[in-house]
DNA sequence: GGCATGATTATACACGCGTATAACAAACGG
DNA sequence: CCGTTTGTTATACGCGTGTATAATCATGCC
């Protein structure tokens, strides 16, 4: 009498393939790029070990996959923000801004991630190549944001800007989710808020009234 | 005639282990995490692996003194910034941010090797504790600086100016180490000192004779 | 200059890793 | 309802990992 082998069903590539990208990205995020192993994403994603080499070549596959779905998911989450807001150029700039502080994109577990596959983006062009486009992309909607604003502005200066706002976007967002009892309820998107407004030479602050979870939180 | 027992010198305990830190951060810089094997840092130190476990006592424990060695350095290279420079208020802020924008600590590997560390700094407190004190310190100093410069200032008003500025350079300092081919050369400080100065409301390009590297490069 | 000390090397072990391949069974067409 | 296909499981292999322990020899002391 030996143990009865495994019941299983049939499911559809696409499903199996998010399954088994969303248990390595959990895993990372959880316990760095050593817990994702070959064993332990397959027991998360409720498959056996061999199945992943079914669906991708190899494990390094299956990381560059994780890696390019978490990309896209974030990016997709800023641009989500600005789709239902108000058409005001300072709302919309605000509404981008506070998405990207705020869960889930502040979110420790994402930072891990994140940095997780680090070494990996420099030394394999793919995810490179994946990493540039996310963060060009990231950036280029923070330009045409600014863009639309109501000023004047030099010629270059509105890259530059761009540029800023998100290494300080960037920024916040690591610390915040690195360090959250370090700062108040709120504090990362008002000073986030305020420091661009302070660059761009504008007041977001006076456009925040739509946004969610923004009653009475300024330090 | 088997190979000969290999020659070796005794050398101090202080010698030893800084090799062994230095080695398992070299490796880290270059490769990842899992570059740093207990094999790979043994031979970049020019030991044997059994060694490390006479220093460590554990390979944990060696990871955790590589990080406590990085976190002090960069906080300390900061500090070397603003000590030769001169009296002003501006200058001595100008010269603290430039020092952070430009290599040694603007460095791919440098970036590599603090993302890699990041899952384990959360998982394990006593590294969270050194996480902490590093970036408190050096968000500290940046608050001191602020404090000295000529300005009226509200209360509370610098804690969240040197948080902003803090995350600004963090953020300019992974993205123009990561991606150095898509800033022109001193854009990276350009940008910080000129965003620090709109947070702030003053002006520090007018305050960066005296720095190194910076004849014509504002782009 | 021989001897004790312990820093350093050498060897071995158990374990978990990613991978390869064979056995099985769930779903589907006829 | 049988046969084929192929998604899925099961098993095994080789390798590298961190660790433990024994052997050795460089060094300082008397």
């Amino acid at each position: 009498m030996q143990p009865a082998r495994r019941l299983y069903r049939r499911e559809s590539e696409e499903s199996r393939r998010s399954a088994l990208i969303s248990a390595t990205q959990e895993l990372v995020a959880e316990g760095g790029p050593e817990a994702a192993t070959v064993r332990a994403i397959a027991e998360r994603a409720g498959v056996t070990p061999g199945l992943i080499r079914h669906y991708f070549q190899s494990k390094d596959e299956l990381t560059r996959a994780a890696y390019r779905a978490l990309m896209d998911g974030m990016t997709a989450k800023g641009s989500d923000a600005i789709e239902g807001v108000g058409a005001g150029p300072e709302e919309r700039l605000a509404a981008f801004i506070a998405a990207s502080l705020r869960p889930p994109v502040l979110d420790a577990g994402a930072v891990v991630l994140w940095a997780g596959y680090m070494h990996k983006v420099r030394s394999d062009p793919d995810l490179m190549a994946v990493h540039e486009a996310a963060y060009l992309a990231y950036r280029d909607t923070l330009q045409k944001l600014i863009e639309t604003l109501p000023r004047a502005t030099r010629p270059g200066q509105t890259r530059a800007e761009a540029i800023a706002c998100n290494a300080l976007i960037d920024g916040l967002w690591v610390e915040g989710s690195l360090l959250p009892v370090t700062f108040a309820p709120g504090e990362i998107i008002t000073i986030g808020l305020s420091s661009v407004s302070a660059i761009l030479g504008l007041d977001l602050m006076a456009h925040t009234s739509m946004l969610p979870d923004f009653g009475k939180s300024l330090p």
